[in-house]
DNA sequence: TCTTGACCTTCCCATCGTTGGAACCTTCAT
DNA sequence: ATGAAGGTTCCAACGATGGGAAGGTCAAGA
């Protein structure tokens, strides 16, 4: 089976599939007489795994472990579990720095008019740190880190 | 003011005032003798503006239209708003991809013993895809694009 | 005056996950 | 045989930020 088809098959593209396999997060597919990579069935089944933990939020460092530990029989399941836990912490964090972004731009957007007068409190309070009774944003605790996906 | 101090006195750091003026966010700082850049209390002003901008979610490009628009005195403030408006739903899909993240992870950890057996429905999730009554993870929509910060 | 340390300058590199493209090779169908 | 489709490698870019090297500048103290 070749990239394209493992990739068709995964839901992880080609570029990807070839960027896992570089940084060593799967291990160098076999070849084709061809020079192809060739792909099979449990290959893809590792893709897909990998793709879900992507969905998850995992970043691929944590999917290294996770795969380690999918692989080890003899794994603890609260192994697993504190993986887990981690990133949904680390999820929750970020949920709630973008709430308090969205809550904050919100206030500011119900105090706007939004008309053809150019007086405007959003402006105002990106100008002054103040508009209403808006409150400060907290600077730099819980920055939303780097995060793709 | 040297760009030190008007890194501390904006809360932007020294290397991204740099950046923004490398990019075309500012305009390039006077400098003086020295070839040191000069900053006025306006310049930061202006980086405060950013920087607040910043924290609420914005990316830089679009905080160069926040800027055009700051400066434009007869800019109507319907149009601030709609910048708003558009970050605000942009903020509101993230949080929303990530509660998603957040409570399939829990349902999966909470299922799991999160004892020394090795069975652990987390893993098995990213292996099948399903786990008990855990719900399917949409595949690519409303995906978390990069968002930093 | 000389030294020292703090600060400035530019330039390059790394991050993280992903995509795009160029240049070239293989396979398959017409 | 020819062309399309898809494989290969390598290089670069994205966005925002930090790290660091090599060298210039400034102010304070000996």
């Amino acid at each position: 089976m070749t990239i394209g088809q493992a990739a068709k098959a995964s839901g992880v593209s080609a570029k990807m599939i070839r960027y896992y396999e570089r940084t060593g997060l799967i291990r160098p597919a076999d070849r084709q007489a061809s020079g192809y990579r060739d792909y099979s069935a449990a290959d893809v089944h590792n893709l897909r795994f990998i793709r879900r933990a992507r969905d998850l939020g995992f970043a691929v460092a944590e999917i290294g472990e996770l795969l380690n530990l999918w692989r080890d029989h003899a794994r603890h399941s609260s192994e697993v579990k504190k993986l887990a836990l981690n990133q949904i912490d680390a999820l929750e964090r970020k949920i709630l720095a973008l709430q308090e972004m969205a809550r904050t731009l919100r206030t500011l957007a119900d105090c706007c008019h939004g008309d053809d007068r150019p007086d405007c409190p959003i402006i105002r309070n990106l100008e002054t740190g103040l508009a209403g009774e808006t409150v400060a944003i907290q600077p730099r605790i819980g920055a939303v880190e780097k995060h793709t996906r």
